[in-house]
DNA sequence: CCTTGCGCTACAGAAATCGTAGCACTACAA
DNA sequence: TTGTAGTGCTACGATTTCTGTAGCGCAAGG
């Protein structure tokens, strides 16, 4: 890890009246939900990020690191980028999707 | 509610190998998540739930649909879009956001 | 018939995303 | 001092996705 500053996100993430549009809006972007699913076991740096979400582009992943760092869900440490306090419980509530997603899967 | 058959859909949703990979990339494509949370009180007809989400172009909703439809979260019936008993489980999961996002909200 | 409402397709333009190259920087070694 | 290697991340043209609008085909009612 060596350099850690972040530049605001210019794409604006439309500014909905209830906060639950607002969070869907952020989190039906591309790589969005991926980005919080792989921080789970600890902070990534960029590159290593990129790698465990299987390689997307780096200006998609850096645009997504922005609007998710700006909505307070994620927080750029010495270590990598990790979940914000807020950002933590969130993804508490999206790790039964992998349960689920079992299931799911196994009835096809 | 007059017309109700479905085309299978022509994009292919990547077969990724983990399951819960296969759920994320169906839930990160625009709209599929508000589509699921506006469904929670019943089912809706197609134009009722364009109406809901706040008039995506059919085009986008329809795609949306078939995809979700095609995942078994959602399905036809004669009353409209509604969950199939998976999808039920998997909205069961994703209710608690919107607490979530009354808190993250407030701190702003 | 004629209108109304429905589910949904068609298609061109706009926007998001991809793929690849590479810059600026730090750390460490030759 | 010069090099190599690794980092975070920007630039930018090609590609894919999404948008906006028009409107088709159908069913039900008048």
């Amino acid at each position: 890890m060596t350099k850690s500053v972040r530049t605001k996100t210019k794409t604006k993430v439309k500014a909905t009246k209830r906060p639950v549009m607002a969070l869907l809006e952020l989190l039906e972007r591309r790589w969005a939900l991926r980005v919080l699913w792989e921080l789970r076991d600890g902070p990534l740096g960029f590159r290593a990020l990129q790698a465990r979400c299987g390689d997307p582009p780096p200006s998609s992943l850096s645009q997504r690191l922005g609007e998710l760092t700006d909505g307070r869900i994620l927080e750029l440490a010495p270590e990598g980028y990790r979940y914000s306090r807020e950002g933590a419980e969130l993804v508490e509530l999206l790790l039964p999707l992998n349960d689920w997603a079992n299931r799911w899967r196994k009835r096809s």
